[in-house]
DNA sequence: GCCATACCTG
DNA sequence: CAGGTATGGC
């Protein structure tokens, strides 16, 4: 049975949608951190109270962590390879640190990336590598330093994104 | 106690 | 990603 309504434009959902958790990951590539009141705004077509909150705040907590995960395996990974420095760390569209990234959150690769998200992830690969060159990991908290920088690094999410409908918009074929 | 967030697991 | 646990603030 399809879902769709006659009031396709006005219908508010019960709960999160598969379409809403595509939406969420595209937005990741802006802001790692958003609040609960952002999400409210781009997330207006959904009925919220404690419980959708939390497990839009929850899915947040996944991609960030999946997101260090990576970023940590890259950074010990380059280091292991005998890069010396971090200047010498790039992240661009065709790195594989980029392309495991991509397919966690733009896994069809219909989304246009902005190249922020490149930059911001750049400086988060080189934030790992030059800590754990430091030694900083011997600290059990040691990643807490790099989230603090990171969270700084969020960007405005597009306009668009707040429109229920905006999938069809983002997504080229 | 309740709720939120951090860390870990499957 | 969802669940469960531990922890800290109110």
């Amino acid at each position: 049975m399809s879902d769709i309504s006659p009031y396709s434009g006005s219908t508010i959902q019960e709960g999160l949608s598969p379409n809403h958790l595509k939406k969420a990951k595209l937005m990741f590539f802006y802001t790692r951190y958003p609040s609960s009141n952002m999400l409210k705004i781009f997330f207006s077509d959904v009925k919220f109270n404690r419980c959708i909150t939390s497990q839009l705040i929850k899915w947040f907590s996944n991609f960030r962590e999946f997101y260090y995960i990576q970023m940590e395996k890259f950074a010990r990974q380059a280091i292991n390879e005998g890069v010396t420095s971090s200047e010498e760390l790039a992240v661009g569209r065709d790195a594989e640190l980029f392309r495991a990234l991509n397919m966690h959150y733009n896994k069809a690769n219909d989304f246009e990336v902005p190249e922020r998200f490149l930059e911001v992830a750049q400086v988060t690969l080189r934030e790992f590598f030059n800590a754990i060159v430091a030694g900083k990991d011997a600290d059990p908290s040691w990643k807490k330093a790099i989230y603090k920088v990171i969270c700084k690094l969020d960007s405005e999410v597009p306009e668009v994104f707040k429109s229920p409908n905006c999938l069809q918009e983002l997504l080229h074929d």
